[in-house]
DNA sequence: GTTTCGTTAACCGTCGACGGATATCGGTTA
DNA sequence: TAACCGATATCCGTCGACGGTTAACGAAAC
């Protein structure tokens, strides 16, 4: 049904079990509607039951399973998952930016330069999940320098999905050193200081991302 | 410390702990800092860890639980939680409100009356709890009617928090109509369909709710 | 063929216990 | 007095098991 390899060493086994099911799950090569059975699944990790239960429930949370009458069903990612977690995102990093620009000194989006670096870099390797792990961190500065704690923490809840999602959809895009140029940009927007104007920009980014990744979707095995 | 009685029935003993924790850390029985063991609490609560963890691992999750080093800790809800609070709830509901617009018909809209009724004769009634119900079933609503999954998820996150709180500061509101006719006001610009000017109303009105709550709370024993 | 009902198996909530990791505290040394 | 260090207690991750509840299946009745 699904490959169960062996549970790299994590800070815990709940934690690693969320790594591989997630990557399952969004990958689809669990489908949509399976049912999870935590007996098996403790089977099948060759753990307790323990682990799985934590697991699954933070699965839940990130909005990847289900929770029906008897246990937890796989809920698959399709078009309009693209869209809410895209138009959702949006919402929140917009407020991120707004406060971000309110609060944060030049040091703090000086911060911003690694990621930029680190994403060219995986642009000239075409290292599609490095591009992806350093596009997000740059994002993740917006909610961190936004103050706001309950920001970061929704942000956190989905920013795994975005993880895994980008670093497949990456894999198809012959070229990525546009996408970390625009992310350039956006460091620029910030730096004017022109909150309506940078918030406009980072609709139209995220806009752009997601038409990117739909696309790269359709194409691929789906 | 705090008093414990007896567990009314739930679906589940880990439910049960999660209302009574809530209730505790929001109402700030519960000091803020306070590490919460999970032997403890489940010698007090006279269950087995279990549900103590699954209730923990939950309230983290509603940003009321915060974990450190060793187990977790009570994070108290003070001026800039409210603040936080009403922000990011702007931010969902403004999007949640702007696709149901799109999307919802007059019978959908209808079964706002329900609510708004209920608002009116708690505020009859003077009672707090109940108008807090129906306010926050009121706004669901919006949620549900956008079709939008994830953001029907995160509010229902945030929203035992925004019970509790609305319970505790409407209790010190005299009267409680005019907040029930704004909500009125509020159906009535869903059903013109200007949504920019709908969308600003909300935001008025939860600026409203906010700086009432703000007052309430300065007021209150805090 | 369809519905009703009873039996069986599956599945989750809950329990109690173990062991390792880590903070705490007392004692020793500079 | 202050810093280091080791013994101790605390606390959480994990385990295996039990029992009640609910779904699934097949048999009997219409």
């Amino acid at each position: 049904m699904y490959e169960i390899t062996s549970l790299r060493q994590a800070t815990t086994l709940g934690e690693e079990v969320v790594r591989r099911l997630r990557y399952l799950v969004i990958t689809g090569r669990l489908a949509p509607g399976t049912h999870l059975v935590e007996d098996r699944l403790a089977r099948e990790f060759d753990i307790s039951r323990g682990p799985i239960r934590d697991a699954l429930r933070k699965l839940e949370g990130e909005g990847l399973l289900e929770s029906r009458r008897r246990g937890l069903f796989v809920v698959g990612l399709d078009e309009s998952d693209v869209e809410e977690l895209y138009t959702l995102r949006e919402s929140l990093e917009s407020l991120a930016l707004r406060r971000s620009m309110e609060r944060a000194t030049p040091e703090d989006w000086a911060t911003l330069q690694g990621p930029i670096d680190a994403m060219r870099d995986a642009a000239d390797r075409g290292s599609a999940e490095d591009f992806a792990s350093a596009d997000l961190e740059f994002h993740s500065r917006f909610y961190e320098l936004s103050g706001h704690r309950r920001l970061v923490s929704v942000w956190e809840q989905y920013r795994p999905t975005f993880s895994v999602l980008l670093s497949v959809t990456n894999a198809q895009d012959a070229d990525l050193h546009p996408s970390a140029e625009a992310h350039v940009a956006l460091l620029e927007g910030v730096r004017s200081g022109d909150v309506e104007s940078t918030v406009r920009e980072l609709s139209a980014h995220l806009l752009g991302a997601k038409n990117r990744m739909r696309a790269a979707r359709a194409k691929g095995a789906h």
